[in-house]
DNA sequence: CTGGATCCGACATGATACTG
DNA sequence: CAGTATCATGTCGGATCCAG
């Protein structure tokens, strides 16, 4: 059982057998990081304080790891720049960004079926 | 669900697009769900057996539960005949196979994404 | 401001034996 | 065949303190 790298606790040695489902199931699972790809797709660019600020009720602690999963995976880019104080921002990668319609289609069909 | 800052800094779709994707995620999170989902699609009507085949390693323990979930959630009907031995088949229901569009491009997406 | 490190409880998941 | 019950394990995720 090889150790995982840094994504996260799915293993992907019997995924690619099934089907591509699964590996973007792999990439995209987790409580926040659909919501982080989202706030980053329609924002271009958002500074680490930025994005805690609109992810309500995430720790500092997830925000960070589910952020370096997103970029271990490639879908996000780190951009840090030397100052002081410091400041980083976040955006998508190409990769990132090809999840564009999917990420859509998912926040209608969210919208169009949540009903409280 | 829509906590909302006075003004505009945060437009009304982006929030609308992200409370849709809050749902979406809860309704698809775990670690089988999607795949599940995305067999029944495939095939249209699956017995409890058949699943377990079909997704390795999955415990029953973990089969069952996911398979309550969706049910709970509307996405998954379960017809169960009364024969000996038990027949119990698993379908799709409308609002699950509303998820056609989004499941078959998260599977377009993982196959061309997953560089194994 | 942007993180890193650690502790800890809650929960997801797995293994296995058992039942109608 | 289609589940349940029980026990065991690991991961998630929050709180807190610390650092450049």
């Amino acid at each position: 059982m090889r150790k995982q790298s840094s994504t996260n606790t799915i293993n992907k040695e019997h995924i690619e057998s099934n089907c591509g489902i699964a590996y973007t199931n792999s990439v995209l699972n987790g409580r926040w990081k659909l919501n982080i790809l989202a706030f980053l797709l329609d924002e271009e660019k958002l500074r680490y304080s930025e994005l805690k600020t609109r992810l309500i009720g995430i720790s500092e602690r997830m925000l960070i790891a589910q952020l370096k999963e997103l970029q271990a995976d490639g879908l996000v880019h780190r951009n840090s720049y030397p100052e002081v104080p410091p400041r980083v921002e976040y955006s998508l990668t190409p990769k990132g960004k090809s999840l564009e319609k999917i990420l859509i289609q998912m926040a209608e069909w969210g919208t169009k079926n949540n009903q409280n």
